[in-house]
DNA sequence: TCCTTTATACTCGTTTTGAGCATATATGGG
DNA sequence: CCCATATATGCTCAAAACGAGTATAAAGGA
């Protein structure tokens, strides 16, 4: 670290006690950028992860792909990303957006006890190739391996009324203090829909934050240092505070999904209406009703025919689409403002 | 650094060329935490700027308020921020939002020949406190000072008409490259709204991008070491990257305002609906129809009416409203969907 | 009193949305 | 060939939301 960079950052910290020009202050930071990589392929959303070796037993644990940001190779965060994804990968990114930038102690099972703070800037990238490209080491997961609770395709989940919502009532109730209790109920019900507020498929970081908060995901216990219990916590957990990457990541792309055409990126370059809808339900995790999904891309401008019709379906064929790319010039933010429906 | 850290950060990055574990690799990274802070008052959104003297002439120069992020003494980023701006500032910031993190070499003009990397995690921060309390360096500016194409509120800005879409255009033009100059055409029409196209008031970043790829704002000028004219740069400049910071920010607040009650921090505990309309439009800066705007409040449960009413005011007097914090328990994302109105 | 100013109630046509019905066209089994 | 089944696609319909007003109320000042 330079003295230059420590004076400059001290003009406006006149107070601040480390304003000492020493060539290497006490405290270091290192940045890792770690990717949230995600494709569709049959009615799945797969989010690429890497196995890495527990440090106690010999036990798989997973965690998303990351690499350390050198400054001196790459003028951006964004390009060192792409760099080294691609290099490791191989896998070309498309679409790429950056989330949040981490830097929680003591939400890192990496580097904790070590003098270093390691900051983490989450990517989201999306890419169109098959599941099989990818390198040794990479496997793409489900990604609702880590969160069972947020897939509502088919129907609530079992995992809802059966686990989550008892305890976290409970833990809701065994507070004492009477409003702390209310804002626990109020968040459990906001977040998870209770009492008939609506299920918000967009919230996916603020219900794992509230789980983590009531101890109900195993990263809670071991970043209090307590006994991991592999079956009491709930969906696969992940290192360091990886898996609220992955949150911010589906939360993300849900969101953007409404008012920006970035399924397309997902997509092959010719598809049916109903390849489409599937895609859009995999990453939200809910139920589209077929007609008005069709209405809204159609009238949305969004895609155009090819004419040409499939053969495989079982049904009667369906015409095969393309993404219109002139949209993006016409209307300022074009997307599906998809709203859940009951069944169809 | 500590070779820990290094380590891990390698753990899958087998090819990468620095794995050796030397006490300090070349490259370092200071981060920086700046902060876009804001409050408004009598209809103007102010934003808190630090005076800092040029390098070269003695020229007055504002930045935001920025400092580094101690990891020795803050558990998170949030924290280190609020910490030091309370501390410097003598503000109680209400909400506090992590905006993006900025590290583009060659954006800064700060220890940008040093050998240390500055990277900036930018914060949004809002307050209601009044002007006057701010520490001595500090100023409060009207924003739309370093962005007055973004003032709708009375009518379209005259700056637009008469610098910059000629300005733009002739950009677009002298492109050589047809597909290239198609592009710079569109990106033009869709930021600024020409051709119909409607004006997005939350496109401040992308608006702020296209100025500077166009050379339009002295920054760009001053990045590639050209000799800049104050008169030719569009808006008042500021150091570093940080005016693209403020754009980031006053874009992110128009934006949550439409789906999180958060004009409301910024408003004293009393207020009538025509105060939260003015200091929606403030932020937004279009103008909104009163009657609409008045229903959406109402509607939508943002407010409840004290019973008592205002007496300064010239006309009738208006009920004052205070904000009714039950709505955050109600509905999952409350706010104003607000759309620019032509004229009361 | 009338004029100006702001507040507030109400209307009205349009668009968007949610939900469903009806019909068309394929497949595979008898 | 006819039928059950599956998917595709066209169309309706009522409710809600939206954009743009008009109309009336209640204050102060000339």
């Amino acid at each position: 670290m330079s003295a230059k960079a420590v004076k400059t950052s001290n003009k406006t910290n006149k107070e601040q006690s480390d304003a000492s020009d020493g060539p290497a202050p006490q405290h270091s930071v290192v940045i890792d950028l770690s990717a949230v990589i995600v494709t569709v392929e049959s009615e799945t959303p797969f989010v690429l992860v890497v196995e890495r070796k527990d440090a106690k037993g010999g036990k798989k644990s997973y965690g998303l792909p990351f690499g350390p940001f050198d400054p001196d190779l790459h003028r951006t965060l964004e390009i060192g990303l792409r760099t080294w994804v691609e290099e490791q990968t191989y896998l070309h990114l498309g679409y790429v957006e950056q989330l949040y930038t981490f830097g929680d102690r003591g939400r890192s099972d990496i580097g904790a006890s070590g003098d270093s703070r390691i900051i983490s800037v989450g990517y989201l990238a999306l890419t169109r190739e098959a599941p099989e490209l990818s390198a040794p080491d990479n496997v793409w997961h489900n990604w609702y391996r880590y969160f069972p609770w947020e897939d509502w395709r088919d129907h609530k989940p079992e995992i809802l009324e059966e686990r989550i919502e008892p305890t976290l009532g409970q833990w809701a109730d065994e507070e004492t203090d009477n409003v702390i209790k209310q804002q626990r109920w109020d968040r459990t019900r906001l977040c998870f829909g209770l009492d008939g507020m609506p299920w918000d498929e967009e919230k996916v970081l603020e219900r794992y934050e509230l789980l983590y908060e009531a101890g109900l995901v195993s990263e809670a216990q071991r970043d209090q240092g307590l006994p991991v219990d592999e079956e009491r916590g709930l969906g696969q957990a992940m290192m360091s505070d990886q898996r609220r990457i992955l949150a911010t990541g589906m939360g993300r792309l849900r969101s953007k999904l409404k008012y920006r055409p970035v399924v397309f990126e997902l997509m092959p370059p010719v598809f049916t209406l109903l390849n489409l809808q599937r895609t859009v339900e995999a990453i939200s995790g809910v139920h589209l009703h077929k007609q008005n999904f069709r209405r809204l891309v159609e009238k949305g401008g969004l895609v155009e025919g090819t004419g040409k019709k499939t053969t495989q379906t079982a049904g009667r064929p369906a015409e095969e689409f393309r993404f219109r790319w002139e949209v993006m010039r016409e209307r300022p933010a074009p997307g599906f403002r998809v709203r859940s429906s009951s069944r169809s």
